[in-house]
DNA sequence: AGGTTCGCCTGCGGGC
DNA sequence: TGCCCGCAGGCGAACC
């Protein structure tokens, strides 16, 4: 589920609730994740400092260090409050003391009593299908978790440009898509977004990237960019079960190109759109506006 | 070392 | 109605 736009509107969706909050308990109903869910037993009493992201990884750093998420193909964060019914699939809670130091903002899902102490407490509830994701605890310095520390750039920072894919492709003759989507290089792009970038930018999904010249990494460096910051404006991309944190669905699915379109006319051209597998991943791409060398008839 | 495939899970839609 | 199959937003491990 969740490339980098899912996540994003989660972190900016549960960063004002536990920014400032202390933790009061954390429940582990299933600990079988992508790996057993393991927090050490003195998270309790720490205060939240940061929610930040790294690549699909949510940082909630806390005194100590960092509470370190995945969401997988499937999971979500929400938060609920403290009476909020449990759900299938509803593996962990963390709970958070009333206390904050910051501002909420206006229209509170929780449910309470303004001003009322005990009935403040809100739930950061991780629901999880698949259980692909995963929850690790680690101190100090988040860069240095085994997960983390082989991460290629970030797609929105000042390091990932079209020079720096072109070097990167020398002599890698893996389809451009599979080298996109590889988190060594660039984090975050995930199945969705690497189709539609790859349209816009007007290159085929398979073409080896080391046949790919620098101008036209260029354009795929600044389509890259726009289909992830376009998505983080519309709350990600709701295919089945993406939710944000107040529950409610992101909508760039209206706006997807050639994702989930195989078959059907391109939206520029008219020409049926191609499914093909590539990596063990459905992709799909416009044989006319799509040419290897990113040549576009436009 | 780069490239490819597997497997972890549940849920859902389509075909029969 | 029900069963079986294939497929789904990720990604590390284990293969060549």
């Amino acid at each position: 589920m969740p490339e980098l736009p899912e996540v994003e509107t989660t972190r900016r969706g549960i960063e004002p609730w536990v920014v400032g909050r202390r933790v009061a308990a954390i429940t582990i109903r299933n600990r079988q994740l992508r790996w057993p869910v393991d927090l050490p037993h003195d998270l309790v009493g720490q205060r939240v400092r940061s929610v930040g992201r790294r690549g699909k990884y949510l940082l909630l750093e806390i005194d100590t260090g960092h509470l370190i998420v995945h969401l997988g193909m499937s999971g979500s964060l929400r938060i609920v409050g403290s009476d909020e019914p449990l759900e299938t699939h509803d593996h962990i809670d963390c709970r958070f003391t009333s206390e904050s130091h910051t501002q909420h903002a206006e229209g509170s899902h929780a449910q309470h009593a303004e001003g009322s102490e005990s009935s403040n407490e809100i739930l950061l509830r991780y629901n999880d299908p698949r259980r692909f994701g995963s929850w690790h605890f680690h101190e100090g310095d988040f860069a240095t978790h085994w997960l983390l520390e082989s991460l290629g750039v970030e797609p929105l920072g000042n390091e990932f440009s079209g020079q720096y894919l072109h070097r990167i492709s020398r002599n890698r003759k893996v389809a451009i898509k599979n080298l996109i989507m590889d988190s060594k290089v660039v984090v975050g792009v995930g199945n969705i977004y690497a189709a539609e970038a790859l349209f816009m930018a007007g290159i085929r999904p398979a073409t080896a990237a080391r046949r790919i010249p620098e101008r036209t990494y260029d354009k795929l460096a600044l389509t890259i960019r726009q289909v992830l910051a376009d998505a983080v404006r519309q709350g990600g991309t709701t295919l089945r079960d993406f939710v944000g944190s107040d529950g409610q669905p992101g909508y760039f699915g209206q706006s997807l190109k050639v994702y989930g379109r195989a078959d059907k006319p391109c939206l520029v051209c008219h020409t049926l759109l191609k499914g093909q597998v590539l990596g063990q991943r459905a992709t799909v791409y416009c044989p006319n506006c799509q040419r290897s060398q990113g040549f576009q008839r436009v």
